[in-house]
DNA sequence: AGCACGCCGACT
DNA sequence: GTCGGCGTGCTC
């Protein structure tokens, strides 16, 4: 009798599934396999060997092939990820995918590429080459006056590109000799440590002291107070005892310049993981992160989910972005993983932010976590002044107000910079007919169209749809159209005329598309170079910009009446983050943040007694309300072409859940998603809320039970989404 | 998700 | 007569 494994399958289906085990080799999870699944090969991941199992003995099917000798996904990250599928209820199968790079899910070796090197052996003689041998003599001649040290393919390939022939017969006399090797990355500290600040140095001490044990700390830095050097140091630190660091950046455009940073002051194998890589370069870097190769790994959201054998130090950099947060598929937040990471391993885990989100405010408030305050500027920067401007009733060019385009004025005559900030690309977000008051929609969506002058396109910023701008109204064919509200166009278009010989970047994703763009722009930025910045939040996250001393908030009263209980915290954090851009060097930065509702409590805390007052009062509100972090919520989302489809699912949910309910859970819905259609889908939202998160995990596990069998589940497309942070 | 089977409409 | 539409069932 031969015996069976558990193999997970990448499959929207919940559950693993038995094989038999006909190979000769051992049985080790966390290998990949293929096996035969329905009437298709797919690789599977081995997740144990069982002795008994329950499928009838004709349905079992026997192990394919056997790609590894070692596991791809070592034990202990096996168990994370097997904690990770039953915590987001998304299916093992699928969880163990998304940790390995797309080559390896393919069933590529997983191997280090080598490269090819060549050297001269003992006893060769270039004088005994035929005459007519020219290309033999002179590749020989090259690697002996290298005197037997291996020579790069590269080089002889410089000399001729058709090396290989000639290299070969100098092998077939035994002349020369093929040698191969991973090339590690191996980088040199170029500048040294700067002092630390009393603070930085606290809080060096404290995370370098928790090396070797679990310990989670909160590095609340305003901007500007060195949470880089910080890391450095511990990651140093970590070197130093010979532990792994990851370090995980909530954004690919953050990347490179903390790339170029850490590049400055680490020694080393440095690795970066991230999306702009091709497949090959990122199943490179992951296997060096794998193999346990790399001393520093950064990385996006995904790298949480690497292999790392000598995790030592996990650094999460802007712990309150939402972009931490899958929102598909596998919905994992990598922040939350990485906690439970640092347990696991037992590693110290830094959450650095100027703006911490709610939930690790809390952690700190319940002892989970240990704040180390960065109150200090670096050198002699002063933190920016904040000042509202009440716009009502005032007279705005282009959105803009007088006294705002004074104070521009004034700080580009003293030779500052300024930044003006306005979170909607293109030129306008309606284009409204004067006539009927109809307003140019998506076909697609429940949403106006954003007109985009400079293509002279409407297109549709939730389904990227897109259509020429019309000539006329399309609903009445008058030519009366009124493009309201304003965007980054709009507002560089009237800068441009208030300040006609200033430069101006505009930086949003409309400018920066193309490859190389955004660091042009902003390199111009940096320089200073642009004295006007326009932009949206891509200018507020990270970027360091020396000679700005004025940032302009056009708008931020949208924060104030979202739809989302998480609106006013995302305010929150953009304001300061934006702020935090300015005044960075020696100039005290100004920040001017027009509203209509200047007299707003949450604004008013915000502006005069900073981030954490404002915190403070935010979440007292969630308390009352039993909002996270004060409970616990998960969302079932479905999506069908007909509205009807997705709540009538959605109601079976509701019936499946009450039927089998435990604990105190609240169901809420199905109502529709706040924008009900897009992408010429409907779509319709569960919202179950608990303050166990244990009720909700129990109830949800119960509902996947269930849920496939549902007979409106073939119908639309749905999804589970444990702590989701918007509700969209 | 994929993939196949199966049963009804408009084509060569 | 068949090509192909998507409803339904199944994946160890």
């Amino acid at each position: 009798m031969s015996a069976l494994v558990q193999v997970a399958v990448p499959s929207p289906l919940y559950g693993v599934f038995d094989y038999l085990w006909t190979q000769s080799q051992a049985i080790v999870p966390g290998v990949r396999v293929a096996v035969p699944f329905g009437r298709r090969t797919v690789t599977g991941i081995i997740v144990g060997e069982i002795a008994h199992t329950d499928v009838p003995v004709e349905k079992l099917k026997p192990v394919y092939r056997v790609f590894d000798a070692e596991p791809v996904l070592p034990g202990d990250l096996m168990r994370l990820l097997e904690w990770a599928s039953r915590y987001y209820h998304h299916p093992l199968g699928e969880v163990l995918s998304s940790a390995l790079p797309a080559l390896l899910r393919r069933g590529k070796p997983a191997e280090l590429a080598t490269q090819e090197f060549f050297r001269s052996l003992a006893g060769c003689d270039v004088q005994s080459l035929p005459a007519r041998a020219l290309l033999q003599r002179q590749l020989l001649r090259y690697l002996v006056d290298r005197a037997g040290q291996p020579v790069a393919a590269a080089a002889l390939r410089a000399i001729s590109t058709s090396w290989r022939t000639p290299v070969k017969s100098l092998m077939e006399r035994g002349w020369v000799e093929r040698v191969t090797s991973v090339q590690l990355p191996d980088n040199t500290a170029k500048a040294a440590a700067p002092d630390l600040l009393p603070e930085q140095a606290s809080a060096v001490a404290a995370i370098q002291k928790s090396l070797g044990s679990f310990q989670g700390f909160l590095l609340k830095g305003v901007t500007g107070s060195g949470k880089t050097e910080v890391y450095l140091r511990c990651i140093q630190e970590a070197q130093q005892r010979g532990f792994q660091s990851l370090i995980m950046v909530p954004e690919i455009s953050l990347t490179p310049q903390l790339m170029t940073r850490f590049e400055q002051r680490l020694s080393g194998c440095l690795v970066s993981l991230h999306s702009a890589l091709n497949d090959s370069e990122r199943l490179q870097s992951w296997l060096f992160a794998a193999n346990g190769l790399a001393d520093v790994v950064i990385g996006t959201r995904s790298s949480v989910l690497a292999p790392l054998p000598r995790l030592g130090l996990i650094i999460v950099d802007e712990e309150h972005d939402g972009s931490l947060k899958q929102q598909d598929g596998f919905r994992y937040h990598a922040r939350d993983f990485a906690l439970m990471r640092a347990r696991a391993c037992q590693c110290p885990i830094v959450l650095g932010t100027a703006t911490p989100s709610f939930e690790s405010l809390n952690s700190v408030r319940a002892g989970r976590l240990t704040e180390l305050p960065l109150t200090r500027r670096a050198g002699d920067a002063v933190p920016p002044t904040l000042a509202l401007m009440d716009i009502r009733r005032r007279k705005l060019v282009e959105g803009m107000s007088d006294r705002l385009i004074d104070a521009m004025r004034a700080h580009l005559d003293e030779q500052g910079q300024v930044l003006v900030f306005i979170n909607r690309r293109g030129f306008a977000p309606t284009l409204l007919c004067n006539d009927c008051g109809a307003a140019a929609d998506c076909r697609r969506c429940d949403a106006h169209m954003t007109v985009h002058v400079r293509h002279n396109r409407l297109r549709c910023h939730h389904c990227g749809s897109e259509r020429p701008i019309p000539p006329g109204c399309e609903s009445c064919g008058s030519t009366q159209l009124d493009r309201v509200g304003f965007g980054t166009e709009r507002i560089t278009d009237a800068l441009t005329e208030q300040f006609p010989d200033t430069p101006i970047a505009r930086i949003d994703r409309d400018s920066t598309r193309r490859k190389g763009a955004l660091e042009a722009q902003l390199q111009r930025a940096v320089t200073g170079e642009a004295r006007i910045l326009v932009g949206t939040q891509m200018l507020a996250k990270g970027h360091h910009f020396p000679k700005l001393t004025l940032v302009c908030i056009l708008d931020a009263d949208r924060g104030l009446f979202g739809t989302d209980f998480r609106s006013l915290e995302h305010m929150g954090q953009l304001i300061v983050q934006v702020a935090g851009r300015a005044g960075r060097e020696s100039r005290a930065g100004t920040v001017m943040i027009q509203t209509r509702n200047p007299d707003n409590p949450m604004l008013q805390t915000l502006v005069h007694e900073g981030y954490e007052a404002f915190a403070r009062i935010a979440m007292d509100e969630r308390k009352t309300a039993e909002l996270p972090p004060f409970s616990f919520m998960a969302l079932v989302r479905a999506e069908a072409a007909d509205a009807r489809q997705a709540h009538a699912f959605l109601q079976q949910v509701v019936q499946s859940m009450e039927q089998h309910r435990v604990g105190s859970m609240e169901i809420l819905g199905p109502a529709p998603a706040p924008m009900e259609r897009l992408g010429g889908r409907f779509r319709a939202q569960l919202l179950l809320q608990s303050d166990k998160r244990s009720t909700l995990n129990h109830n949800l596990a119960q509902l996947c039970t269930h849920i496939d069998h549902l007979p409106g589940s073939r119908k639309c497309r749905w999804s589970i989404d444990v702590d989701p942070v918007d509700l969209y």
